[in-house]
DNA sequence: CATACTATTCTTAGAAA
DNA sequence: CTTTCTAAGAATAGTAT
């Protein structure tokens, strides 16, 4: 049995319907954001909690970077018209050396035993490993990136099924914190 | 005539296009965005940054909200506190995924061994790989704020503070569809 | 919670305005 | 940049696993 009519826009009242609809328009709606991401060149940063309260998010970049970038935008109001090559001051090229030292990153990230006691020299060793870990993050998504493009390469939209975890890594970044 | 063939997951080459398409899909997204915190009663942050630089934004309650309870979430740091020492902040105990499993945490990442070769089995290795990735991150943030915060004597780490922004404007007229 | 199925509804690429 | 029109694809409600 299918669908009996169009959807009604107002909450759903049965629990359990509820919240199995969550989890199909959830992944669908990542789906989404990471297509847009992609197909258009855009910037997107996506949070969901649920009912529940857990945590879903997406960012083509990073939730922080976004966020940042939103906030730095709704200060100064600046707006370039035309999509040519603007020279955009923060253009940065990350090409596609990054990946590549993907698995040495891991090496550095291993070779880490932070400590469960907080005093001040774990505090240095825990900056490193943050560093350590946005830079295997970038290059994960950077590689996984390229091997889902790949796949559908020739294919259809829908290949990528997993969860929206998907993510992608683009030749601009304004400030990698 | 109508769409030919599936859509290719990769970046749009053609400008035109690639600016009708994001026009198109992100009203899609936002309208999706919407459903979904309204039939399943959830809480959704929308940010997306054209192209061109142009910012679009949808919010269930409010981007600011959303992205402190993200931050909260992830980083469970909590300080309501201004300049007052309060010991009981940092004695918050966090719930799955906490800094305690830190170290538990990196020995699975030490144990990814992503190869070079792209093929469909990296993909689902690099989806598991990220997610532990984003997940020590999120425990190394964490435990490094807190122990810059006991370093200060407890105080307030907290002081990002929002520039007043915030301006909807995609977020009505599909209330009908 | 996530997913397989399938009938239906919904989204959207392409071409123009 | 937004939107109209049409038909090909995509998403998904309800149900069961």
């Amino acid at each position: 049995m299918a669908r009996r009519g169009r959807v009604e826009l107002r909450r759903i009242e049965d629990r359990v319907s509820r919240q199995v609809r969550f989890s199909k328009r959830r992944s669908g709606l990542f789906k989404k954001a990471f297509e847009l991401s992609l197909l258009c060149d855009a910037e997107v940063a996506l949070l969901v909690f649920s009912p529940a309260g857990k945590l879903y998010e997406y960012a083509s970049t990073s939730i922080e970077d976004t966020y940042n970038r939103y906030q730095q935008f709704s200060g100064a109001e600046r707006n370039t018209n035309g999509d040519q090559n603007s020279n955009d001051v923060f253009l940065v090229q990350y090409k596609d050396g990054a990946p590549q030292d993907l698995q040495s990153t891991l090496r550095k990230i291993a070779s880490c035993s932070p400590k469960n006691n907080a005093d001040e020299s774990d505090a240095n060793e825990l900056e490193k490993l943050e560093s350590l870990l946005r830079t295997a993050l970038r290059d994960t998504r950077s590689r996984k990136m390229q091997i889902l493009a790949k796949q559908n390469g020739g294919g259809s939209t829908s290949g990528q099924r997993s969860n929206g975890a998907a993510s992608q890594e683009e030749a601009r970044a304004w400030a990698e914190d």
